[in-house]
RNA sequence: AGGCAGUUAGCUCAGAUGGAAGAGCAUUUCUCUUACAAAGAAAAGGUCGCAGGUUCAAAUCCUGCACUGCCUACCA
């Protein structure tokens, strides 16, 4: 083994040796268990982030620990053509590159542009990926685009619309002028800036006076259709009915009353413009109010009079305020604050407008989705997930899937048009291709629908796409891993994309799409700050490979990730990670050295001494912590016990242990100890593998030669453990000792190199003194004592130091080094340590309820420390008088 | 406005079923002891956000409050 650890070779060869050798593809197999995941497909234009990184460790460390344990795992690989996000790279790199936009080059040309893009920039991310060693079957590389999941959206939409829940619809939606297009509901991002109130006057007909209306939208009154009050509001009782102008128009509206009015906002007056707010239009569906668009999709003024005509909204709203000012309709601005809806790629604030787009009916789709978390067929992990879902999916509205933009699944519908190219009022087809003959009047030409589907409909297909459900319903390969074990996500696509599948499974397979949602937190800067671009806090995940390599990164992110809660991670992380990889490096070159100088090791191990018993016994504990957290998709849990393990346990104790054994000149002695070694080593480096895979593969590989890699290996069986807590008990008497040998020494400042003598004095033999004897050798080794000699019943010699464990003393004569001052001080120390321990514990057993409530154990419990701290100060006090 | 999470050592975080406060990093002191100075040995550091309550016993359970973050929402 190499003196220093390198992790650039190590990695890159062992992810050449799995794809090469094909180590994680699969195949259904009827005689073995299926366990699949299917990556949350990342965006085409998509470069790994810290984000990604984390979540494709953590499906990689599940699913190579069900490998381990006999499952026939499959991880599928895939990307997502991204729509709107990826033409609007593509869109401006054309103005860029050429300086035109995408109506210069027309529809066709536009997509071909787009393909050769994509196949120029390929999927930079899926290469990414491997360098995170993530173990993905590359066989079955998918593309939400490809031919087998473009049947598969078709075949749904066709399915969908022949059921009737899908349908066409002239409707308020959230509009993006600048991408041109509608979105749903989610794909809005609030964000808050400051604005204002305007307040206007409207006034009354026949009637004198005026009514105002606080608004922050001034530039959309010529839309409005009423004004509403709320019917309780005594300030308006005898305005309700009445009739109003609206200023600069005098289009003439009436007042009406609505129960969504409150009556402490503003003056308690709603303008109702139905085109452009949401709640308007719900005013106005109650009743039945006339809808004015004065907006069009391009963010312009339209049905107003000619010098607002045109005019984009900033604009026309200034000019209204002016000329609402200059008219005297103006009262009063107001500072205000609210949140103003967004477009989640590009940030042009939302419109809403009145459009004609397809819709999906998810009415009946989220009642089974919400019956599958109710039911438990469904799992949070966390469970506190469980109810944003629910409630989501309850408050859910028709789901707007069309978008007008090119790139993305054409809609599959036609519409038959006539001799003059007009569609004709035959109803629309949806099918998979160009129809050959309308069925109701026999023309032969169509035209397809020009809008395309929402990205988010091809991605609430993919574990159902990814088994090629679009061409084949019973596709072997989508029987045997469908539905698949775990979905692995981030939650800030809970909505948008995981419970749309859990819709879409049901509706398409009859069964959800996994068992259990594993939803893990968002990864914050060391400030704790989301890492935006804008805020330059991005850490790229390559960097910090290059710089420590992949299993370090993966073990700090790892760590990192308890469960549903958001992480600040920062370069000390990874260095604490990258020490630890260090740690495993080196401890295992300690053995692979050792294994050298003995030629072959017997397989079974033969634990003989303490420590063997003890480090095995803390190994099954650990084990089976580290297994618990594994199912549990508590990888937190299982790297801390991990660490703990190997480093506390393993190396501080057991390695430093076994060299008593190792630099034994009698082979067998030293094959003994050696077996251990490796038998654990072997053992853990297993339960770590599905974390850090690279130097786990390497090690395993030394230690193993011509055996199987550790990633197709089996977990090793629990050894039994007859000897489990006596071992444990024993090992903490002997490493208490040791401990405060230790720290006696530091105390006294006596150089570690510096052998001393030790005597251990009892009033009479008993178990704890039988096994310090029996262990002398540890306690030699690693306090690093000359001689221990054992006394019943003596004197504390000269110029000694005492430590006190239960009855038993131990002198450590310290010529030339204790100074009886340090000495005095830290019994001093001691005693009021001790007697703070004393009063605390007598109080407690003082107390009568105590007595009479507490459990017996604990009452024992609390006596054996009374008992303990008693015996303890008087034998200090008895040291402290001999140093007088 | 509602919902959900968080608040524990200087920093980042662990702490099922309530029974003596834990780790890593940083700090201090020793040590190149034959795997490892990216290390070893040791020390110091906490009225577990605040206020009540339940209990013999609360970081842990309950209630209220404060602050932080996230999500949802029709406040014009």
């Amino acid at each position: 083994m190499k003196k220093k650890f390198d992790p650039k070779e190590i990695d890159e060869k062992w992810y050449k040796y799995w794809v090469e050798n094909k180590t994680f593809s699969a195949k259904p197999n009827s005689k073995k268990k299926p366990f699949t995941i299917v990556i949350p497909p990342p965006n085409v234009t998509g470069h790994l982030h810290m984000g990604h990184a984390l979540n494709n460790i953590l499906q990689d460390t599940i699913i190579r620990f069900k490998k381990l344990q006999g499952y026939n795992t499959l991880w599928v690989p895939g990307t997502d053509h991204g729509g709107i996000a990826t033409q609007n790279i593509v869109e401006k790199l054309l103005k860029k590159n050429e300086g035109k936009t995408k109506h210069d080059l027309g529809r066709e040309r536009f997509l071909q542009k787009m393909l050769e893009w994509r196949i120029k920039t390929g999927d930079v991310i899926l290469d990414q990926l491997k360098k995170l060693g993530c173990s993905l079957d590359w066989d079955r590389v998918a593309f939400t685009m490809d031919e087998s999941r473009s049947k598969a959206v078709k075949k749904a939409f066709i399915q969908l619309f022949n059921k009737g829940l899908i349908y066409k619809r002239k409707r308020l939606v959230n509009w993006c002028s600048r991408c041109a297009t509608a979105l749903s509901d989610i794909e809005i991002e609030y964000e808050y800036e400051k604005s204002n109130l305007w307040y206007i006057k409207y006034p009354l007909i026949n009637f004198k006076g005026f009514i105002v209306v606080a608004t922050t939208r001034p530039e959309t009154i010529f839309g409005d259709t009423a004004l509403a009050v709320n019917s309780e509001d005594k300030k308006y009782t005898n305005l309700i009915g009445k009739s109003v102008k609206i200023p600069l128009i005098d289009r003439e509206i009436k007042i009406i009353t609505d129960s969504i009015v409150d009556k402490s906002f503003g003056t308690g007056v709603v303008k109702v413009t139905p085109a452009h707010d949401a709640s308007d239009n719900e005013i106005a569906r109650r009743n039945k109010l006339e809808i004015v668009e004065i907006i069009d999709i391009n963010g312009k003024m339209i049905n107003v009079p000619s010098k607002y005509q045109g005019l984009n909204i900033e604009e026309a709203r200034r000019k209204v305020i002016e000329d609402l000012a200059a008219e005297n309709f103006l009262v009063r601005i107001d500072d205000y604050d609210h949140s103003i809806g967004k477009c989640y790629r590009c940030s042009t604030k939302i419109e809403l407008l009145m459009s004609e787009q397809w819709f999906l009916d998810v009415h009946d789709m989220s009642k089974r989705a919400i019956e599958a978390a109710n039911n438990e067929k469904i799992f949070f992990h966390p469970q506190s997930w469980k109810k944003p879902y629910i409630l989501w999916l309850e408050n859910l509205r028709d789901w707007c899937i069309s978008r007008q933009i090119w790139w993305g699944h054409r809609i599959p519908v036609y519409y038959c048009i006539n001799e003059k190219d007009d569609r004709t009022n035959c109803k629309p087809i949806a099918s998979f291709d160009k129809p050959k003959e309308c069925p109701y009047c026999k023309r032969k030409k169509f035209i397809q629908d020009e809008d395309v589907l929402d990205t988010w409909f091809s991605s609430a297909l993919w574990p159902i796409s990814v088994f090629n459900w679009g061409e084949d319903e019973n596709d072997k390969e989508l029987k045997y891993f469908y539905p698949t074990s775990v979905l692995v996500t981030g939650h800030e696509i809970l909505y948008l994309w995981v419970a749309r599948m859990v819709q879409f499974g049901i509706e398409f397979m009859k069964e959800i799409p996994y068992d259990n949602i594993f939803i893990h937190g968002i990864i914050r800067d060391g400030h704790g700050k989301k890492m935006s671009k804008s805020l330059a806090n991005v850490v790229d995940p390559l960097k910090i490979i290059d710089q420590y390599g992949t299993d370090a990164l993966r073990f700090a992110l790892a760590q990192a990730a308890t469960p549903g809660r958001d992480m600040q991670i920062s370069n000390t992380s990874f260095l604490a990670a990258r020490n630890f990889i260090n740690k495993i490096w080196n401890a295992s070159r300690f053995v692979t050295l050792n294994l050298k100088e003995v030629d072959k090791l017997d397989n079974a191990i033969q634990p003989i001494e303490l420590s063997d018993k003890w480090i095995i016994t803390e190994f099954i504990n650990s084990s089976t912590k580290i297994k618990k957290a594994y199912e549990a998709y508590n990888v937190d849990n299982a790297v801390r016990e991990i660490y703990d393990f190997f480093w506390t346990k393993y190396c501080d104790w057991y390695i430093e242990l076994s060299k008593i054994r190792i630099t034994s000149t009698n082979l067998n002695i030293k094959k003994q100890v050696l077996s251990i070694l490796v038998y654990i080593l072997k053992s853990i480096l297993q339960l770590m593998s599905p974390i850090i895979p690279f130097i786990t593969s390497e090690i395993w590989q030394i230690l193993n030669k011509n055996e199987k890699i550790i990633a197709e290996s089996f977990l090793f069986p629990i050894p039994e453990n007859s000897y489990s807590k006596s071992s444990i008990c024993k090992m903490n008497t002997i490493q208490d000792i040791i401990i405060k040998i230790r720290t006696l020494r530091s105390e006294m400042d006596i150089p570690p190199t510096v052998q001393i003598e030790a005597s251990f004095n009892t009033l009479c033999d008993n178990d704890k003194i039988e096994i310090i004897r029996e262990n002398k050798n540890y306690i030699k080794q690693l306090a690093k004592i000359k001689s221990m000699q054992f006394y019943n019943n003596i004197a504390k010699p000269k110029n000694s130091a005492v430590i006190i464990i239960g009855d038993i003393e131990i002198f450590l004569p310290l010529e030339g080094f204790i100074d009886i001052e340090k000495e005095k001080a830290r019994l001093t120390k001691e005693i009021i340590f001790t007697n703070q321990e004393i009063e605390k514990v007598t109080l407690k057993l003082n107390n009568e309820s105590f007595i009479k409530k507490a459990p017996e154990t604990e009452i024992e419990k609390t006596k054996t420390r009374l008992d303990e701290a008693k015996l303890k100060i008087e034998k200090i006090n008895k040291s402290l008088n001999s140093l007088i």
